[in-house]
DNA sequence: TATTGTTATACTCTATAACTATA
DNA sequence: TATAGTTATAGAGTATAACAATA
């Protein structure tokens, strides 16, 4: 019943978009919302992004972190000299192998990393709080379990 | 309560990840997943992006298109071209000001473009059915709420 | 003069390849 | 030899500026 895409219920428009063509263009937005926060910040993307990473567990590589965030490990080396210059981060040598850095989070960093968060998310819930509670929850609860699945489950055949 | 982003209840861990920070890469895996149907078909996404965009009304511009899809205007003109090519979308002058261009789907576009719809969101179907179905519910919901804001309401201060 | 569509150009972002140092 | 990090280069994608046709 919902295996074709159009003409369902409503004359000659699809039963619902396409996931993709709601979820990109609002993502779009919601990142659009993030930056003059992150500006005021002195922050860009890509370091916010390293800044939110490091909060769950100080990570062992670069390479590692830029996985993780879905960058190219050569992408992120201004930003962590960037961050490191600012004394946000630290980036020390691994003793027991000292081809890798030990990324971790300062103080100062852990702090703006918050602030910023807060303030992010404050005007996030101001959107969420026009949806019906039930949908919210729905909608929370979806996003956190359909972006928690690795990549392929998404991509690949299922 | 939800104002501060930090160690609610689970110790050092944000009570939920930033929206932005789940929709970006859930939409780019989605984005992926879609990709092989279209290259299937000889399309690329903002071909396909066309073909979806015209089916709700025909356009007047394509100044107008290429806005409502969120591209550039110089963006989609090879696009359209090759479209036009293939004989699966019209380009004629208006006659009432021969400057524009009445773009419509001819019945071989809209085939393809409610079968290459059809095969993905088969796909999507099969992925939410992963989710409760209160969840999948709210989650429609509140995507279908939000994407239809203009960007403004989601950029700017309310 | 302003606007539609187009082309040509410049710019930004991103990935690839080549180098250094450790292992 | 292989890997982590770095640098320099090339490529894709995108936007800006200039042009022709029409209003």
């Amino acid at each position: 019943m919902a295996e074709h895409g159009r003409a369902t219920e409503c004359g000659g428009q699809s039963a619902r978009k396409d996931l993709a063509a709601m979820m990109v263009p609002l993502g779009r937005a919601l990142m659009a919302a993030e930056l003059p926060v992150l500006e005021a910040h002195g922050l860009a993307m890509w370091a916010y992004s390293v800044l939110l990473h490091l909060e769950d567990e100080p990570v062992r590589t670069q390479s590692a972190l830029a996985q993780a965030i879905g960058a190219d490990k050569t992408r992120i080396i201004g930003v962590l000299d960037d961050l490191e210059r600012r004394g946000l981060i630290l980036r020390r040598p691994d003793p027991a192998d000292r081809r890798a850095r030990l990324l971790s989070l300062t103080p100062e960093g852990r702090h703006l990393r918050d602030t910023v968060q807060s303030a992010i998310q404050h005007r996030e819930n101001q959107l969420l709080a026009r949806l019906p509670a039930a949908d919210r929850r729905g909608f929370l609860n979806a996003l956190r379990a359909l972006s928690a699945l690795p990549p392929e489950e998404i991509t690949g055949g299922d």
